[in-house]
DNA sequence: CGCATACCTGACCGGATTAGTCAGGTCAGG
DNA sequence: CCTGACCTGACTAATCCGGTCAGGTATGCG
């Protein structure tokens, strides 16, 4: 499972979809406005989500996208494995150049590193999401724009002070 | 910080050297063929491990690279870190687009999500994976690479060294 | 000394992916 | 019918990935 900002993309997207999506369909251009996000480039991103089966599409006037399922049943893994290419893994050989045992250690840590990484994201959906956003706007966070770690620390800290938190 | 095949070529390649490398220095010539990696690449990957000060160059004949730490004192985040690039987030304005807080949500999100795998990468160490070579060793494993969907569970023992939190 | 060894540097390259554009369709409501 | 919106596919510039090539530079050893 490769992490990239196509991913990101989708996920903000879907995320804008579920919060603005009460009564009407949300339109893929609503969304390049408020996201900043090339109108083009999110119909690619909902044409594989829709063919995925996570947003149902309404044509015509007044149409536009609604999720296919309650924001609770879509996890943020949902979302970036449909968009992220469906390439396997080990696409080329992988029978033979690991019988030798020398590949062995660092395949299974890869193995659990993906599994661990995976396991997180199916567990946030974007009802989770969709609360954070509700609880990011009772309080105030006009503090500091600056990306300090407001956010609960509870992870083991940053130690790579030359890198303020950057993408994953 | 992005998961790319870069990362996994560079862990791979420094496990090699903690592995083989006890009393002499272990050459890229020698990696390159028990891995089955580029030559030309492994020089590219080791000049920037040698510029992070995770390895030292021994030059001339019978020289090569050792760890400039203990094993132990080598996380794979730290290997993975040296060796992509080191482009900083939010290249492009950055700090009027997020005083709107439409994108704070996932915002929130991507740091969490980023501070939890970095957690775990830094938890584990090159000895972790040097330990887990050896049981592999003891061990024979040769069951079929065959891995589909549902993610394995064969990840014995315990490969989680933190406590994955549920939710953020 | 000289030379082989091995690190070191930088340019270059083909292919894949990213992010985005453009030009057209197709469906549905007013 | 006409317009809004989805839908499709081709095309592009930029970037990255994995790798090659051509040269350096330092060092041990005969």
């Amino acid at each position: 499972m490769r992490l990239t900002t196509k991913g990101r993309f989708a996920v903000t997207a879907m995320l804008d979809v579920a919060l603005h999506g009460g009564s009407a369909p949300v339109t893929l251009a609503t969304i390049s406005g408020r996201q900043k996000i090339s109108l083009s480039y999110l119909e690619q991103l909902f044409g594989k989500l829709r063919r995925h089966g996570l947003v149902d599409s309404v044509r015509g006037p007044g149409g536009g996208y609604r999720l296919a399922r309650d924001s609770a049943a879509i996890s943020v893994a949902d979302v970036i494995a449909a968009v992220d290419a469906p390439i396997d893994a080990t696409p080329r050989g992988g029978e033979d150049h690991c019988t030798d045992d020398r590949c062995m250690p660092t395949h299974r840590l890869w193995a659990g590193l993906d599994a661990h990484i995976l396991g997180y994201l199916q567990s946030v959906t974007l009802a989770d999401l969709v609360r954070r956003s509700d609880e990011a706007g009772t309080t105030a966070i006009h503090a500091s724009p600056r990306e300090g770690g407001a956010h609960a620390e509870k992870m083991g800290g940053d130690a790579h002070p030359r890198e303020p938190a950057a993408a994953v």
